[in-house]
DNA sequence: CCTATTTCAGGGGTACTGACATCG
DNA sequence: CCGATGTCAGTAACCCTGAAATAG
C-alpha cells in the first residue's frame, strides 16, 4: 500500500526536528543552487545587502549575511572579476575596503531576484501562503535564539 | 534601541524562506555535531535504522537515511573500524554487503539516543511543544514533497 | 599595546558525480 | 546486456580556524 518499508527512514530520524531541518535545508538549497545558475547564494546575499544598504565594508557585509569573513572576501573577489561591483580603498579608513555594486551588478540582482522568487515556489509548493509565513515566522525565532546570545 | 543598523541583514534576505532554511539549518547543525563528539550525524542515523530495522545492506541503508552510497560506505568503515557495527558479504547475494550493530554499537547508539535528545531541547529552546511539533509537520511536507517526486 | 579589518592558507563535514568492477 | 551494488577518486559549496599584515 504505502512505501517500502526497506526505504522508509527510521522513526528515531524521521521525527527529529534538527534532522528534518538539515535534510529539508539540504534539499531546498540544492534546488536553489541549481537554479541560480553561475551565482551561488552568497553572491545574491552579498548583491542583496549592497542594493538595500549602500556601499559597505567586508566586515559589516559579512556580519549582516551571516557568511564568514573569509568567504566574504573569496565572493567579493569572484563578483569584482566578473564587474559585478566595485572593490575600493576607504580613504578614512585604510585598511578597510568598500564594496559597492555596479551598474551590471544592479541589472544581475534584478535579474536574481525574480529566479529567486520563482524557485521559493518551487521549493515551498505544498505549503499555503499562511504555512509558508508560519514557517518563517518559527524560523525567525530560531535564527535569533542562535545568533543573539 | 534595536540592533546595529549595519548589522542587520536585508530585507530580501530576512523574510525569504529557503534562506532562513538553510541559515536556522547551518546553525542547528552545529550545535548538533560539536554536541555529539567523535559521531557525526550520518553515524547516528546509520546506527538508528540498523537498530530498527535490523541488518540491511548499504544500500538499503543509504536510501533510509537520505544519504549517498559514497558517504554510506564511507561512514560503515569508519563505523566498523571502530568495532560498533559489522560488515558482512550476503551468501545470497555476493555482491552485497550486510551490515549490522555490534553490542558496543547498541550501546553507544542508547548514549547517542540521550545526546540527541538533550540537544534537541537546546536547538529549538525558543519554540513551544506545539511549535515543534507545527514546524516539524512543516517540515515533514516539504521533506515529502522533495524526495518523493 | 590593543583592537578591528582584510586577506590567505588550510581543514572538515556534507552532497554529489563519474568511473569501475562485481554479481545476479 | 542490464541493473543493482559496493568502492574509489575527485569535485563543489559551505563553515570554520589560525595566522599574518595593516591601520586606527
Amino acid at each position: 500500500m504505502t512505501a517500502d518499508p526497506t526505504e522508509t527512514p527510521p522513526r528515531r530520524l524521521s521525527g527529529l526536528p534538527s534532522r528534518l531541518l538539515t535534510q529539508t535545508a539540504a534539499h531546498v538549497h540544492r534546488l536553489v543552487t541549481h537554479g541560480l545558475g553561475d551565482f551561488r547564494t552568497h553572491h545574491y546575499a552579498l548583491m542583496a545587502a549592497l542594493a538595500e544598504a549602500g556601499p559597505s565594508s567586508q566586515a559589516v557585509l559579512g556580519r549582516r549575511c551571516g557568511m564568514d569573513r573569509s568567504d566574504v572576501t573569496a565572493a567579493v573577489t569572484e563578483l569584482a572579476s566578473r564587474g559585478l561591483l566595485r572593490r575600493t580603498v576607504d580613504p578614512a579608513h585604510r585598511r578597510r575596503n568598500i564594496v559597492a555594486l555596479t551598474a551590471e551588478g544592479e541589472n544581475a540582482l534584478r535579474e536574481l531576484d525574480q529566479r529567486v522568487q520563482r524557485l521559493q515556489d518551487e521549493a515551498f509548493a505544498p505549503l499555503t501562503p499562511t504555512e509558508r509565513a508560519h514557517l518563517a515566522e518559527l524560523l525567525t525565532r530560531l535564527l535569533d535564539h542562535h545568533t543573539r546570545p
